[in-house]
DNA sequence: TTAATAGTGTCTATAAGACATTATATG
DNA sequence: CATATAATGTCTTATAGACACTATTAA
């Protein structure tokens, strides 16, 4: 391809969505806007996926741009965010060709405070039934969801990803009532809680949860950010 | 964002690139392609992924996209393919703010029939060495190729991804080869082979592998473009 | 003292690792 | 028959699952 041929293609349009979970009332929730109710919009007054176009002037990459997206709409700065993929085609969008770059993010919804924004209608959290959302969404959202559970169910077979869905310090019956939400499943404690502990994955905090019954020990993530990997998926049985 | 404020956003430039791998000489090999030396291009005489513009009159969807490329280069219709990921910046290309959407592919060398296409100076495999290829690469595909090396490796641990480098009848022998040459570690036989027929990945061809020794069972994948889970990942010890 | 949940211990089942043994082709 | 590799079997070890038991608080 000649240095010329680049002003040949014409350029898809470029957005970003997010799709953030977090854990409410013992349910995985989604965080979802509505958009505006104008006719001249795309879906209008349709729930979608937080996103939108990327800012060339703004962002200085994908991941800053989604950053930004994320601190607009929950005011959370350091959430674990992990790019879950891209979808692109010439009909996903009635604008045009389009590409969307797509990243999920956990997060404990005690600490979110939501911001609506200029161009939507509302916001707010919905549970995740068993595919997805009870509401039809605006383009190819609905895959886009499901991808990202999907992603995140098979992620908390194996890995500490549930623990980005707690506040920063929590008790090991807190990680594992996450790890149940998520997996949609009960878990054995006594093995779950041999398992946490003999990986590098938390430490204690030096505090305790006091309530009706016995204080439990709180912990904390020992590295923010990042995930443990377990050498065995959860319950490899099938019966 | 109102509907007028779509073009108020200027477009980056919209990239598929794609990584392939295969097994050759035992080693783990990727497919580059020289750019051009024309001095109007970027990085001119470099070694890159194969890759280039999104042809929206052509492409229907990314991965239509990066099924013709694939194709174009290697002449393979399909194989194991799938996405990494997207990288996207303000700096990665010299000519603009632009987003790459990145496949990785899988084949069986044996069958490719390498095409230099029109804009390519050469191309040919290179051997992966412990993080990536001795070569320097232009844009930021050094990264992007390191990306797809962990994936790979990170996958073949619990997945039957290293099938796919394999011709479609292969002996479980050179099944453990493949994984021992992706985890760039040996494998052990017995374990490995319990580990195979216990799930529902294999199937007896009905042929045999003849050489200087006893024969060998053939096999073949039982469903083609999946993937197999295992339950744990290899070796979980870590001495 | 009771209720409730935290946390531990013991036994069993499963599958990996180590390694020896048997099987079957070629030359 | 020698050689080489395929394929299997046995023993050990690590860890998940099941489940009972103990610990510690509030009311």
């Amino acid at each position: 391809m000649s240095a010329s041929d680049t002003l040949d293609f014409s350029r898809p349009l470029t957005t970003v969505d997010i799709v953030i979970f977090t854990v409410k009332d013992d349910r995985l929730h989604v965080l979802l806007v509505q958009r505006p109710n104008d006719a001249r919009e795309s879906f209008p007054g349709q729930w979608a996926l937080p996103g939108g176009f990327v800012d060339t002037d703004r962002d200085n990459t994908l991941k800053a741009c989604a950053l930004r997206k994320l601190q607009e709409k929950t005011g959370i700065n350091a959430p674990y965010l992990e790019q879950l993929g891209s979808w692109g085609g010439a009909t996903r969008d009635p604008r045009g060709w389009s590409a969307t770059h797509v990243y999920y993010a956990l997060l404990p919804h005690e600490q979110v405070r939501l911001q609506r924004g200029a161009n939507t209608r509302e916001i707010g959290w919905f549970p995740i039934t068993e595919q997805g959302v009870d509401k039809e969404l605006a383009f190819d959202h609905r895959e886009i969801l499901g991808a990202a559970i999907e992603r995140l169910r098979s992620k908390a077979e194996y890995t500490s990803l549930p623990a980005y869905l707690l506040p920063e310090e929590f008790t090991l019956s807190e990680l594992q009532h996450a790890y149940e939400v998520v997996l949609d499943r009960p878990v054995k404690k006594s093995p779950f809680r041999t398992r946490i502990l003999s990986v590098d994955l938390v430490e204690e905090s030096g505090n305790m949860r006091t309530g009706v019954s016995r204080p439990a020990v709180l912990y904390r993530l020992k590295s923010s950010g990042t995930l443990t990997i377990f050498p065995r998926t959860f319950s490899p049985r099938s019966d």
